[in-house]
DNA sequence: TATATCTATTTGTATAGTCAAAAGCGGATC
DNA sequence: GATCCGCTTTTGACTATACAAATAGATATA
C-alpha cells in the first residue's frame, strides 16, 4: 500500500508537471488537503516539504503555497538561457535570429530524436553575442504539436531559450556534452578557423513524456567553459533557509 | 533559535564530511539521538530524512542507519570513475600509470589552485584504456598532507580515482568541462592528429576546505560524450524506495 | 544438518494535538 | 494620509504515542 504522503505528493506533481497548475498558482492550503485525503496535517506536511525540496513548490507563512517557478537545473548547466547568464557576469547579450522557417520532420531526424516522423516543426538558427563577440550559436528544433503558439512568435523580444520556458512550466531534459571540430558554416558564423575545437551542448526536453524541443548549441572552445560546483548531492536541509 | 533536527543534521555531517566517521559506520540508532538531544523521535527521524536525502546515510529496518559510501555526483558527469563506467557498459578497461613522482607545488600552479605554495604533492599521469583504445588521459595532483597515505600508494590494483574514492569520503568539488585542441603530447597518448578536439573535464575537490585533489581528464572529442537525463531538481520522494 | 518459525529490534508511517513565527489586513490613532 | 497595533491566517517545529513492516538472530522442527 502506498503511502498518503507520496500519493499526496504524487498528486501535486503530476498537477503541476502537466502544467494544469502553472507556476505562481495557489497550491491547496495544508488544511484543504488534510480535508482532502483525510489525513493529519503533519502527513501533509511531509508531502509538500518533499516538493519543496523537489523543487516544485515554494511556501511562505500566512500567504500559502505556490507551483514555483521553473528553474534551469543548475547543477548540470550554467547556460539554458545564455542571456540571464551573461547578464549576471556583467557582460552585453545580445542574439540575432539567423534562419526561422516551419518544416515537417524527415524520418531519419524523428528516428535519431525518438520522435514521429512528419511532425510539424519550427527549426530556428540563432547567434548569440556576448560582449560583442559571437558566443554560441543555437540550432533548435520546436515541436509545434505540443508547443503551438511557437508558430507565431519572432523570439525578437527574447531567444528561444528564454521564451520557451515561460511557455512550458516544467519538463525533463537529456543533456550530452561534446567537442567537435567547427564545420565550414559552424566556423563562419563563430568567426574562428575551420576545425577549431568547440564545445557542444545538446539538450532534448519533453513535457510529460511529449517531446518539446530539441537544441543544439556550440560554443568556441577558447571562449566557453561549464563549469559548477557541487557536493556529492544537494544538501537538502540548508536548502529551506531564505 | 535553531530547530532541533537542524542541530542534529548539521551535527551528523559535520562528522561525516570530516571523515570521524566513515563510510559504513554505524549512526547512533534513533532512540540513542532521541536521548542525546532530549526530543521526540519524529524530530530525529526528520534529520535523518534529510541525511539521507543528502546522500550521507542510509537506513535500513533492524539494522540500523549506517554512512553512505560516498558515490560521486551522478548529476554532473558520469565519468569519475572510469573504470566503473566502462565495466557497467560492458567494456573492457584497464589503466596504466605514465608518470608518478612527488613534487612540492609551485607557485604558480598554487595560485592557479587557490593552495598553498610548497605543498607536498603526488603527480600522476595515468591512461585509460577502454576497449583496446586510449580513451582518457587523466592527470592528477594529490595534497600528500591532506591524504599521506597516497605517498606509497602505486595505483596498480585501482586507478588513482577509485583509490582516492576509498580514502576520502567525502568532499565538495568544482567542475570545469572545456573543449581544447590535442597538443603534441597528448595527441601521441591518445593515438589520435594533433589538434583534434578533445573533451577535458577537469575536478578540484575539497575536505573540509582542505584541498584534496585536482584532475584534469580529457577525452578524445570523437570518442566520448558527457551524458544525462535530469528533471529540474532531484526528484525526492521517490529516491527513497528500494 | 537444513529449514521453518518465532521474537526482538529498528526503522517507516501516521495521528492528533500544541505552541510559535511570519505576515497580510483592518482599524485606531496621530 | 501615514503609522502603529493587534487580530487572524497559514506554515513551521515539535511531542507523545501507536501500529506496521522488515529482518537479524535465536529457537524449534523435520
Amino acid at each position: 500500500m502506498e503511502p498518503i504522503y507520496l500519493r499526496i505528493f504524487t498528486d501535486i506533481e503530476a498537477k503541476i508537471l502537466s502544467g494544469d497548475w502553472r507556476p505562481g498558482d495557489r497550491v491547496p492550503r495544508e488544511h484543504d488537503l488534510v480535508n482532502d485525503y483525510g489525513c493529519s496535517r503533519m502527513t501533509v506536511s511531509k508531502a509538500l516539504t518533499a516538493l519543496v525540496d523537489r523543487g516544485l513548490v515554494v511556501r511562505k507563512r500566512k500567504t500559502g503555497s505556490f507551483v514555483a517557478s521553473p528553474q534551469i537545473d543548475r547543477t548540470v548547466m550554467d547556460i539554458q538561457d545564455i542571456g540571464t547568464e551573461a547578464t549576471l557576469a556583467g557582460y552585453e547579450h545580445r542574439h540575432q535570429i539567423l534562419t526561422r522557417r516551419i518544416e515537417t520532420l524527415d524520418p531519419v531526424e524523428a528516428a535519431r530524436l525518438d520522435s514521429t516522423s512528419g511532425a510539424e516543426i519550427l527549426r530556428i538558427q540563432c547567434l548569440h553575442i556576448v560582449d560583442g563577440r559571437p558566443t554560441a550559436i543555437e540550432r533548435r528544433i520546436i515541436l509545434l504539436d505540443t508547443v503551438p503558439l511557437a508558430r507565431n512568435e519572432s523570439f525578437a523580444a527574447a531567444p528561444p531559450a528564454k521564451w520557451l520556458l515561460s511557455q512550458v512550466p516544467w519538463s525533463k531534459a537529456k543533456h550530452v556534452i561534446r567537442a567537435v571540430s567547427a564545420d565550414a558554416a559552424t566556423a563562419r558564423i563563430l568567426e574562428i578557423d575551420r576545425g577549431e575545437p568547440c564545445l557542444t551542448l545538446t539538450r532534448q526536453t519533453w513535457q510529460n513524456d511529449r517531446m518539446v524541443t530539441y537544441v543544439e548549441i556550440t560554443h568556441p572552445g577558447d571562449r566557453f567553459q561549464f563549469a559548477g560546483i557541487f557536493h556529492p548531492a544537494e544538501k537538502r536541509a540548508s536548502r529551506r533557509q531564505p
